[in-house]
DNA sequence: CTCTATTCCGTAAACGTTTACGACGATAAC
DNA sequence: GTTATCGTCGTAAACGTTTACGGAATAGAG
């Protein structure tokens, strides 16, 4: 099953075997024939450990994602952007990996571990943090990678983002357009740039609708259902509730709903309710649909992995040299959760 | 960066060094220290490529998923299943990769791959068909795998399984507690073994509670939000509707919701509704509820890893060599989606 | 002092590839 | 007939580890 064997087994070099099984030019037709006949008929591979040793590749492209989405966020979106990445890569003969890790500290080691054992030939991350030390980390060691998401500090290497700033406006001219004025928003962490960022848009588009600001109306809490839940529970208990709320994060909507429902109100028609999160299968056939935003995810994998590919030496040619940073547009799609005029 | 560097700054033989980080017995103490101390100051890893080549072992273990799951299943499932094989190989020094495949035809491929390349040492698959080429591929060759649900045939490899007889027996019994006689169910392809043992218990579970068989109650469907919708659009067009629904699968339950709301029913009042899905975080905050089963998912996960490392030879002895087979309990959760009694 | 056992370590082979180098024969050029 | 060119292939080194083997030094037993 080794190429010795194969080679013992037509007769020839153990070298024109690699050579005519690698499409390499100065070896005879017939003989190449030979070769991968008999290679498909033994089942023969190349062993990866012996190529990796030898030329320094693997081909393989690790994405490492976090334990934490199970429970933080909508596992769908990851789902399908590998999708995309996974088939883009493919038509490089290179395999996407995801790695699965502990969130926060371990996630350094884990990134260390992968470079240092050399287990895979470039890297995707899904979710950096303020100051997230991985990137440091990678840049120094000048190993390719890609980001969804950009960084905090731009940073020098690929990524794709999403145009959250543009959504913002989006969805606050929408609910404006309603007649709503008092508008809330529930995002996570704001350690992470996406949470983040998303606030600082709010501020921005509610300060140029004319809106006023209330603090208190801007709850950072777990992007899961039970945030969500909570939130509107807090919300509904105020003195002067929200007449909107926007939950970037998907599966938080869930968890307004339920309570809404629980306590006899209705989305769409007690509260408006609009998400920036991408449009998932399930959010159309939420009762009511959701209002939130259309995205080719496929796509976005796909351009991500052509992003990475450009900054990989092997590669770079085929894609221009260039540093591919991007933010993508998306569309608001209006359905039912927000549709009503306050007022 | 090379154990070859790392020796000589430590001025001693690079046999000496791999002991030494290896935990050989045969090193000295003091020297044991040096070494490896030196390795972390100068952020050496052994290559995993150069320890392959000569070990023939590459400690990864790989999980083969398809990209289906994105539009066919409950992604959760497998985040939280994955977590659990993860934690459990992490103590063996094993790391979990993802890989993910178009389905069907390219499946038995990517297996091939990974075996003959030897990219991992062990293998996981998630989803069986009848007569699945993978599982013969695999046994043949004598490579080590584990299933998450049983095959066909049961087979002579480690698998785990879910108690879909008991849960198929507890929903029904729950049902015809509440006086329903016309109970429906929504199944996917029965050329998947789930799909089909849930077909053959509930005709089984029908007969045992004297109830009916209606063919044109079980309709077989696409598992995911839209198969629901169109399943639940038919009942309730049809003369006799069902008076309860079960969806198995949960995603299937989300576009049922949507058409009773539609149409302005409810579930658990006009229709009741019930999953023989695991209750994941989502179940609870439906609207209402979801009844369905309560199951440790994560603890399922490392139990199928320890099923794998049993049959793997390195591993076997510390876990008494046997073959590692099991059906795991769940737990009825009741919840409002199904609770009312009919006649 | 001699012999043996023990502790520690260096040497070198091996794992399965790829590829630089050189060799061989055949053909073409003069 | 000599030389250069071309197409094809074999040889061997190299990639970074691990480990069987043997050797040197030390210690203990007699």
């Amino acid at each position: 099953m080794g190429i010795k064997e194969l080679a013992r087994h037509l007769n020839i070099s153990i070298g024109t075997v690699s050579r005519a099984l690698n499409g390499h030019p100065e070896v005879n037709a017939e003989t190449r024939k030979r070769v991968l006949e008999a290679a498909a008929e033994l089942g023969y591979a190349p062993d990866q450990a012996g190529r990796s040793l030898r030329q320094g590749t693997l081909n393989v492209v690790a994405l490492l994602l976090s334990t934490d989405l199970t429970s933080k966020t909508d596992t769908m979106f990851f789902m399908e952007l590998s999708r995309g990445i996974q088939d883009q890569f493919a038509e490089h003969g290179l395999d996407l990996v995801i790695h699965l890790n502990k969130p926060d500290l371990d996630m350094l080691d884990r990134v260390k571990r992968i470079v240092e054992r050399r287990q895979a030939d470039a890297l995707i991350l899904a979710e950096t943090r303020d100051n997230d030390p991985r990137l440091d980390y990678l840049a120094g060691r000048n190993f390719p990678f890609a980001t969804m998401g950009r960084s905090w500090s731009g940073g020098t290497h690929p990524w794709m983002d999403l145009d959250f700033d543009f959504a913002m406006r989006a969805a606050i001219d929408r609910l404006a357009g309603f007649g709503h004025r008092r508008v809330a928003l529930v995002t996570g962490d704001p350690g992470y740039r996406l949470d983040s960022m998303l606030q600082d848009a709010f501020r921005r588009e509610l300060a140029e609708h004319g809106m006023p600001l209330d603090e208190a109306l801007m709850i950072k809490t777990d992007t899961h259902e039970e945030g969500g839940y909570k939130a509107m529970t807090d919300f509904l208990a105020m003195a002067e509730p929200p007449t909107a709320v926007i939950f970037p994060h998907y599966r938080a909507v869930v968890g307004a709903y339920s309570y809404l429902s629980e306590t006899g109100r209705q989305p769409g028609r007690d509260v408006a309710i609009l998400s920036c999160s991408a449009d998932t299968a399930i959010a159309q056939f939420m009762a009511p649909p959701l209002t939130c935003f259309r995205l080719d995810l496929y796509g976005l994998g796909r351009r991500l992995a052509q992003a990475l590919l450009a900054s990989m030496p092997r590669f770079a040619e085929s894609y221009g040299n260039a540093l591919i940073q991007e933010i993508w547009p998306w569309e608001l799609v209006g359905r039912d959760s927000d549709g009503f005029h306050v007022g």
